[in-house]
RNA sequence: CGGGGCGUAGCGCAGCCCGGUAGCGCACCUGCUUUGGGAGCAGGGGGUCCCAGGUUCGAAUCCUGGUGCCCCGACCA
């Protein structure tokens, strides 16, 4: 038993740090909050990637790049954007290193100094903004539907692997329109896009929802979200998308000339998500065995293990069953390996997150049967050679909708209406999840309510009813609930 | 930035209190026997004991200073 996973139910952030250790998804880095994303976590990012970039040219947006270093001068011209990110940037303040006088090793050479700082990207708004400008003359050069893949550095205080890094990888769309009614949809649209891939492919259940001024991005006007709810009851913002006015147009100065002759400034959207989904991804499906890969987004989505060992027969039988599953858009892989013995395969096989495991014994092939172990139920059955590439196929798509309907399933038990102080408290403590709950529309008692519960507003759904109450802590006149939770 | 913990083989740790020249498990290499839920036996390789200074005949161990990482909070995707 050389690779123990701590149970959920003795300490859920231990677990949680060795599945990612354990199912080889990542490792920490010599630099203090960055991780290397190791080949088995890396794939799961570029299915994503993968998906997502499908469905952002499917909305019309194309790809660019933009650069990594951003002049400081830019981070204080869109001042609530400065207020958001100054505590966090990374600096560089020269260029050149040179061998120590004093012996041993290298120093910065002072002489190499740059005349204006450069802050490496903590998202690229200002940069791209600026570029913008030169762009954008008419109405006719808009929209513009930009989306870029990359790499970002916030120096947070705290960091946990994929969930906060100091560098992470993301995309971000940003895009201009001449009219707010447009700015406002493409917002909108981008995060119908990824609810719609959360629960599609990750098999995560969001919640839409717009974000309290207190939450709001820093430099947008309107913060849209989408919020999912983790295993131990957390709130985790899985996606957002901004309205950002034309915050940035003014402070870049983007103006177009419109169909009657007249400078107006350009209205923008920024849009993103990041490597904190494999962390969703993590803590929505997975149990003490190890990871659980929804069919959609694994590399491999079907193993073939031949049982005890590989033999001339069983790799014959093998290839067949694969070739037939290709046939069928399977991704599948056979195991070669003729050093380990099957427990301990299959253990493994469990603990990365392959969906389906097949064995394939002389027994087996003597019944003309393969066996069929599904990973999120841990079900064994045996199934006809003949049929298991229909059979396969359809348990995909049975365990992504599975996956899907068990974690909706946990979170809709964990939406608790509260209508008292009590209730909220009571349920914050001993139940988690989201509490739904009236509040008074004001930041004040947003902070007071955070100061005393640890919880903040996750977001105010947008399919919330208008209903008639009173603030939780307040007792003031509410229009209707919002979302509260402890959050990641 | 506060609080706590830890730096000893690739990984996880013991040894430190009481100083005597480094050990255990896993992993790795070789061989044999095994193989339907994490194999067994035998042999073997691998170490600036985080760094610097001090005390001492002698430091992983004691003292001083530094440094790094992890965990828990406040801040954030």
């Amino acid at each position: 038993m050389a690779k123990e996973i701590t149970p959920r139910s003795e300490d859920y952030s231990q677990w949680y740090l060795d599945i990612v250790q354990k199912a080889r998804l990542a490792d920490n880095s010599p630099v203090r909050g960055c991780m290397v994303i190791k080949p088995h976590g890396y794939a799961i990012w570029e299915r994503m990637r993968d998906a997502l970039d499908a469905m952002f040219k499917a909305t019309g947006h194309v790809n660019a790049y933009f650069p990594l270093f951003i002049p400081k001068s830019f981070l204080s011209k869109e001042a609530a954007h400065v207020e958001g990110f100054a505590k966090e940037c990374a600096v560089v303040t020269h260029y050149r290193l040179k061998n120590d006088p004093n012996g041993g090793g290298v120093i910065v050479d002072p002489e190499a100094k740059l005349e204006e700082e450069l802050i490496v990207r903590p998202t690229s708004e200002t940069i791209i903004w600026n570029t913008y400008r030169d762009w954008i003359q008419s109405y006719r050069d808009l929209p513009i539907l930009i989306n870029q893949w990359a790499n970002v550095v916030r120096w947070e205080m705290r960091t946990r692997p994929f969930l906060r890094t100091t560098e992470f990888l993301w995309q971000e769309g940003h895009t201009a329109h001449a009219t707010a009614e447009e700015a406002v949809a493409e917002t909108e649209q981008m995060l119908e896009v990824y609810a719609r891939f959360a629960e599609e492919f990750m098999a995560m259940p969001v919640i839409k929802g717009i974000k309290t001024a207190n939450e709001r991005f820093a430099g947008a006007v309107e913060t849209y979200c989408i919020e999912a709810l983790m295993q131990d009851g957390k709130a985790l913002q899985a996606g957002t998308s901004h309205f950002l006015g034309q915050n940035f147009a003014k402070a870049f100065d983007v103006q177009f000339l419109n169909k009657e002759n007249q400078q107006e400034y350009v209205w923008a959207t920024s849009w993103g998500a990041s490597t904190r989904l494999i962390g969703g991804l993590i803590m929505t499906h997975s149990d003490d065995d190890g990871l659980v890969i929804p069919p959609k987004l694994a590399e491999i989505q079907v193993v073939i293990v031949p049982i005890p060992k590989p033999s001339p027969e069983l790799t014959e039988a093998a290839d067949k069953i694969a070739a037939a599953l290709r046939a069928k858009g399977v991704r599948v892989k056979i195991d070669n390996d003729d050093q380990n013995r099957p427990g301990f395969k299959f253990a493994e096989y469990e603990m990365i997150g392959i969906p389906v495991r097949l064995g394939l014994g002389m027994r087996d092939l003597a019944a003309g049967q393969v066996e069929v172990a599904r990973r999120d139920t841990k079900e064994k059955t045996s199934v006809p050679v003949d049929t298991i590439a229909d059979y396969v196929a359809n348990l995909l798509d049975e365990i992504q909708q599975n996956l899907f309907d068990r974690a909706k399933a946990y979170r809709d038990e964990h939406i608790t209406p509260a209508d008292t102080w009590e209730e909220l408290v009571d349920i914050l403590e001993n139940k988690g999840g989201f509490v739904s709950a009236h509040w008074d529309g004001t930041t004040e008692t947003e902070v007071a309510i955070k100061e005393k519960t640890k919880a903040t507003i996750r977001c105010i759904p947008l399919d919330a009813k208008e209903e008639d109450g009173k603030c939780i802590l307040t007792g003031s006149p509410s229009k209707r609930r919002v979302l509260f939770a402890k959050a990641y």
